[in-house]
DNA sequence: ATGAAAGCGCTAACAG
DNA sequence: CTGTTAGCGCTTTCAT
């Protein structure tokens, strides 16, 4: 930056300032700076900035995995509305598993990222204190935890998994069953499990026909077993509810590959509006969690938490939305 | 760091040397440090050992979408294999636009990553000059360019598809169409068109049969659009190669609503050895790109290069495998 | 195995 | 609109 200063003639505090955008800098100067740097193929530091002015430019985010269309749509929607606001997303994936949440939480925090949103509401003590010390504003997604480490942008899974039990009931299935990860493993599937039990329950009908698929993350191939397992040891099941698209598509596909008719003799559903769900056929009931949606509340909450620092937690419930396909007749 | 310091009743220095596993540290030192920050809620500060040391612990990472599974496989990869590097993966998208791709590498190398791996060889001047001059090891990805800035760890899109085109004429094939996406954006979907063309001339066939889908990402929805327009125009076409895995299922998806049996009527191939591409009833033909393994040998060419900074640039061509399945017979 | 001094490349704060 | 001074929180370097 001195080198900058010198080649236009004027203090490395008027190439600094040129370099952010400073008002107070004429157009005609900053221009010149900008040309110099360009020429001598100079790159503004920000890991000086950065720790000079205490701000990284970091918002922190850990998703279950990279490879998921949910959690990408809802990193697209975070990154989209945090870009104006001059942030940048550091994100970093935890395999599903809350104890390596708590070690990328903590490298996460030695960068100094000026908010952080983790997916889910389910944390190891030593991850709730790291974040409860932190000192910046914390965004929990994808659920609707009891006991909220600070700002919540999420639905509940059990209810949504709800909508879909009455769906199936209103159209006459009263044996029904669900495809889901283990219980001890899978978070977000344990909610569905539970709301899918609540609303058997609630219908008075038969809520034991489960169907335990492994560790997330439960995909096409798991999906297309458990649906195996399902046909064999419950032949006289009218419906099922899949964990997710994923694994609602891989059980389509068992049931196309047994000549299993869909909907006619078995009705299947998913879970979160992957593009699969609207493209195959016979298309799948499932239910849409607005994951770009939450990724857009949770920068809107960031952006009002950074400009008022004493914001009381927010707690934003987005309402999924049934969407009722062929699938289930 | 010095409040920890005084805390133990050692120097800073002894506190700095203890987080960062320094083996001159007393086992019972570090322990006692470690306890010490623990109980003061006290992380470690990155941002500023990063511009002391002149070391960030960052590769970044530029990939056209996080919402794809391809790419999202080559992230897993570098991330895993980074990993123990104690180098950490600083992520971009430059949503299939080489001018976003030139912003994001300026915003990138601002954080003074100790690295950069691009997906693609084609980038602006600027965005060439860019790294040229970051004076940090290069490596592109996906494709095996001409005119390589560094290293390379990539395939011929064109050759994996020429594999494919063969194959479909060994089947009996020769009204074979090619559905991807429009010539001057697509540019991997250029690749690999281009080797379509190539592959057919070499056959002595009509290498004219072509659908263009539109701008990328081309998914499933745009698989589907493209194989109608292809079955009202061209009714007669045997088999179609598709850009993607993606558009192949969507292509698949469109013939099973129309009742065209595949590969009865027509034969269809992918790209990409998506899950979906294994499970769909008839599972499709496709090419694996193995870009896990980019993702991996990515990470090996960084490794080796931080290690010999004068190391000539490398060049690991990957061969991606043709997977014969239903959809084509 | 531990400590003291100096400084990484910027920018906050203040001055003009 | 531009400049001066001091210092962000670590680590390099050298010393013991």
């Amino acid at each position: 930056m001195q080198d900058v200063a010198r080649a236009v003639g004027v203090s490395p505090m008027t190439v600094s300032r040129a370099f952010r955008n400073d008002a107070s800098v004429s157009d005609k100067t900053r221009e010149a700076v900008r040309q110099a740097a360009e020429a001598m193929g100079y790159v503004f530091d920000s890991t000086a900035s950065t720790l000079r002015s205490q701000r990284t430019g970091f918002v922190a985010v850990t998703i279950p995995s990279i490879n998921n269309a949910n959690f990408a749509e809802t990193v697209r929607g975070l990154s989209e509305a945090l870009k104006p606001q001059g942030l940048q997303i550091l994100l970093g994936t935890t395999d599903y598993d809350i104890q390596n949440e708590e070690e990328l939480i903590e490298q996460l925090l030695r960068r100094r990222p000026e908010a952080i949103v983790v997916t889910g509401g389910k944390h190891t003590e030593r991850a709730r204190r790291l974040l409860e010390n932190a000192a910046i504003p914390v965004i929990e997604t994808w659920d609707l935890p009891e006991r909220p480490l600070g700002h919540v942008v999420g639905f509940s899974n059990a209810a949504a998994v709800g909508m879909t039990v009455d769906h199936l009931v209103a159209h006459g299935a009263t044996r029904i069953a669900f495809i889901g990860g283990d219980a001890d493993r899978d978070t977000r599937g344990t909610d569905r499990r539970l709301g899918f039990i609540a609303a058997m329950q609630r219908h008075g009908l038969d809520a034991t026909r489960l169907i335990a698929a492994g560790a997330p993350p439960i995909s096409m191939r798991e999906g297309a077993r458990a649906m195996a397992r399902l046909l064999e040891t419950l032949p006289d099941t009218q419906a099922v509810i899949c964990v997710s698209d994923l694994s609602a598509f891989g059980a389509l596909s068992e049931c196309q590959r047994r000549g299993v008719a869909v909907p006619g003799q078995i009705a299947i559903a998913g879970f979160g509006d992957y593009e699969i769900a609207g493209t195959c056929v016979p298309a799948l009931t499932t239910v849409n969690p607005f994951p770009h949606e939450i990724g857009r509340k949770a920068a809107e909450v960031i952006a009002a938490a950074l400009a008022s620092p004493g914001l009381p937690p927010q707690r934003a419930a987005i309402s999924p939305g049934l969407i009722a396909r062929d699938s289930t007749g």
